[in-house]
DNA sequence: GTTGAATAATACGAACTACGTATTAAACTG
DNA sequence: CAGTTTAATACGTAGTTCGTATTATTCAAC
């Protein structure tokens, strides 16, 4: 396969950058708004119900004791319970609290809203293209 | 022009979840790592050279002081130098410095890698169609 | 079974960022 | 020329990340 062509990177750069400033998040809840990592956190331990810190920490690539930081946060904001499985007594299993699951469905009922509107310029059919593009560059083991 | 299917949105959303884990960008340059707003300084500064510390702060929303506390990271790290125009001897003009402009170019060079790799599972056709409705889509005034 | 190594997590402190308030200096305004 | 506005910085506070040290528990070996 060629390789893309200097004009069409120019033009992805192009309309990427007003992309990336156009589709930005505000925050879900109200009070404070939480870190990137905060909400990144809320998302895994909705999808892995009962994971530890470790999990959490290889998942996204930062340090342990960061994970821990946040966590408490996330405690002490009423989002996040640590429970002591009997188990193992040295970890910990995260778990969402009704706060934290009202708080990730909020957000990501946003992020729907945004997806809807991204494809909103587009006719029907160019959507499926569309979307089908993405999965593709998505999906790709280059 | 009918909404967006929720097949459409859902896969839409799976898609740009793994699209945005996997094209994040490496700091261009060694040493610590620059914060996001600095790079931000960085490419608005070498779009408009001689402009100020205010404008900056109205362009990317954030507080004054955070651009005075940013703009003095890169002055210190050589990256920008602050020119004070005869003209009006309160301002400063800000440029970036040979440093700067490498660091810039280098981090500009690694989008461009970026959006190669993006485009690359695509064909050339695909492509342009691709970034047709990426345009398409930023560009829009609902 | 007890001792020693490995593991899970937290406590604490250092380095850094964002930003509000106060301050300095220069330029307008009447 | 006094008062106000404007541009920017100094300083302090709050918050985040992460490295090192510490605590508690489990595993392994003798």
């Amino acid at each position: 396969m060629t390789d893309p062509t200097d004009d069409q990177v120019a033009s992805l750069a192009a309309a990427l950058d007003v992309f990336s400033r156009r589709f930005k998040l505000k925050d879900a809840g109200a009070g404070r708004p939480l870190a990137e990592i905060d909400k990144h956190i809320l998302h895994y331990v909705e999808a892995h119900p009962g994971c530890g810190p470790t999990d959490v920490a290889r998942n996204f690539g930062v340090a342990m004791t960061t994970i821990s930081s946040a966590t408490d946060r996330l405690a002490k904001r009423g989002f996040l319970e640590r429970l002591r499985p009997s188990e193992d007594r040295r970890a910990v299993a995260l778990r969402l609290t009704g706060d934290g699951t009202s708080y990730t469905a909020a957000q990501k009922q946003a992020y729907l809203i945004m997806f809807r509107a991204m494809l909103a310029p587009l006719s029907p059919a160019e959507r499926d293209t569309f979307v089908a593009m993405m999965t593709k560059i998505s999906s790709y083991e280059g």
